[in-house]
DNA sequence: CTGTTAGCGCCTTCAT
DNA sequence: ATGAAGGCGCTAACAG
């Protein structure tokens, strides 16, 4: 390996000054610096990351843990994640929590050990109180992604789960449903908590009745979903809707449906969560509810420069969903036409 | 920052030692060990990565560098290559591509400047040469995945993508299609000519003239699918077949297929390439192929650590795709029974 | 068994 | 404008 003492030799200068064209600090003479330049030319020099890290005491990038690898929508916001810290000029190291809240605290654990600038934080399964152990433990400044610590809350940014999904269960009211079945995404985390809020909350305000046999608890996946619909399908309670809790559990539904002969929208309507790329492209086409994953994690990172730069955190608004109307939803057995 | 002086001192021993029982290298007495210990726990000490990796000149972790972070694909690749580097005690750093030759280069030169063992690079921009050039001028092992470089053939984990397509090709022939138009995943990719290539030989080797006006070249994406497989049906050219070269444009060829009042299978069968995981779930199934990349990543993961640790790497045979047939093929108007 | 002494490769005063 | 020296936090002989 050729380090800075090979090019101030082959340069016929000091470390310092090679260190100093590096960095671009301290005044020297143009001539000089061409010499340096062409000694790290000619022996292919690069620097040791780790030592200029270590001198420096910052490694220049920031961390990014995310429950899990697995779907589109974490490709989705590592894209985005990975862009807007190279606009920052910083390098983005991504390690995933295998979708368990011990594997999650180690992975920040882990990028704080290798002084990460600053750590962003996507979890699904740590709790508030374990998130805030966190932030009070590692020494480097923390941010959150889809969870609303409420002693941090200038540190978090989420999304406004059970909200959207009120919106989707009301449309699909509005739409004269009033037999909505629901299959959830895992309780025990807090977006699904919230999305299965959001329907009895709509429900509720309408006047429908929460029928315990019409909800399933599913696990996100396509299996299950398609699993789930069928013993929907299989048991006595009826429904003209069914309101999957994300895209993936929905299009298990619509295979579940598809088999047991009937049609959506026309016999079922169907409503999803996530807007997957591939929601647009079914026939029909998916309704769903769009999650602005890429504003959120710019601003996550965002907001993870500024505080390693010391910089204070402007209040933040919560995020919203926004639906996104296909062709998987019709009218209901209750629809009654606006002007009527 | 608590550092192991800290620790010494409150302990009452040297750095050495306090080095010795963390990293369990030497003798250390038994009662000094649990001194150590606790003053580390009182403390909160937490070794310094990078300190510790620049001393030990290994940062144990190694590299993996995918050219986009985007789509399925990769996130089952991520997954996989996570867990297989944990289970060997390293840490996995992950960069992205951004799609591009340069910054697939690029990313693999940070990477090697952190240090990392070896470093893993899924390719789908870089030339052959400017592998090789990167093989030979960084100073850290490196096993391409997804690219056969015939200089250093066992370095590298590739998949056989012409033979796959043209069983695909074949399968549908056999199926008594003829007229079976393509849409390509890009051209500029070896992963795009090979798949072409597939589909190119099949229909040579059964007699089949190479019809111009039945092939698309597409970019991967669901959107471009749609469209390119709007303009074969708007042009004169009949298809019994759709071969899409991945499951992204089949499915957006299935949109296309719907909106022109065809049907799946029944008047145009479509296959596709992936198995992505709504592959399964669509209606018909889609069938496709299977790329074994879970093993792919694992094989690839355990040869770079061999490198890292100078143990010689045995050869290496190509993986090979298998066909998942589902039910998007019907029997084309040259169908035999089999009996007949 | 444990402490002392040199580094690992780079940065940063402080002189000159 | 440049060099010498010490330090970042940890490891690795070498003594004892």
């Amino acid at each position: 390996m050729v380090t800075m003492r090979d090019v101030s030799a082959r340069a016929g200068v000091s470390k310092a000054t090679v260190s100093r064209v590096l960095n671009g600090t301290g005044q020297v003479k143009e001539s000089t610096r061409q010499q340096v330049f062409s000694a790290m030319e000619e022996l292919g020099y690069r620097p040791n990351f780790l030592a200029r890290s270590l001198a420096h005491r910052t490694s220049n990038s920031i961390g990014l843990v995310v429950s899990t690898f697995d779907g589109f929508y974490f490709g989705r916001l590592l894209q985005q994640a990975s862009r807007q810290t190279e606009s920052h000029g910083k390098q983005l190291i991504v390690t995933d929590g295998h979708d368990t809240p011990e594997r999650e605290r180690e992975a920040v654990q882990m990028l704080a050990d290798r002084q990460c600038d600053a750590i962003i934080l996507y979890t699904r399964h740590m709790s508030e109180q374990a998130i805030m152990a966190l932030i009070d433990n590692i020494n480097v400044p923390l941010v959150v992604i889809n969870r609303d610590v409420k002693e941090a809350r200038e540190r978090c940014v989420f999304f406004e789960q059970r909200n959207a999904a009120f919106q989707a269960v009301e449309y699909l009211i509005a739409q004269g449903h009033r037999e909505i079945a629901c299959i959830t995404v895992p309780l025990a985390t807090p977006t699904g908590k919230a999305r299965l809020q959001g329907y009895r909350d709509a429900l509720e305000k309408h006047g429908i009745a929460w029928d315990e046999s019409r909800v399933k608890n599913g696990d996100s996946t396509m299996t299950r979903g398609y699993e789930l619909c069928q013993a929907l399908l299989a048991s006595r309670t009826p429904f003209s809707a069914l309101f999957a809790c994300n895209d993936d559990m929905a299009l298990g539904a619509s295979k579940a449906i598809y088999q047991a002969g009937r049609r959506i929208p026309q016999d079922i309507s169907l409503f999803g969560f996530d807007d997957a790329p591939s929601a647009r492209w079914l026939e029909p086409g998916l309704s769903t509810v769009y999650l602005p994953i890429d504003t959120m994690i710019v601003t996550a990172i965002d907001r993870a420069i500024m505080l390693a730069s010391d910089q204070p955190l402007p209040p933040i608004a919560p995020f919203t969903g926004t639906l996104v109307l296909r062709e998987s939803v019709t009218a209901g057995p209750h629809y009654r036409h606006p002007a009527a």
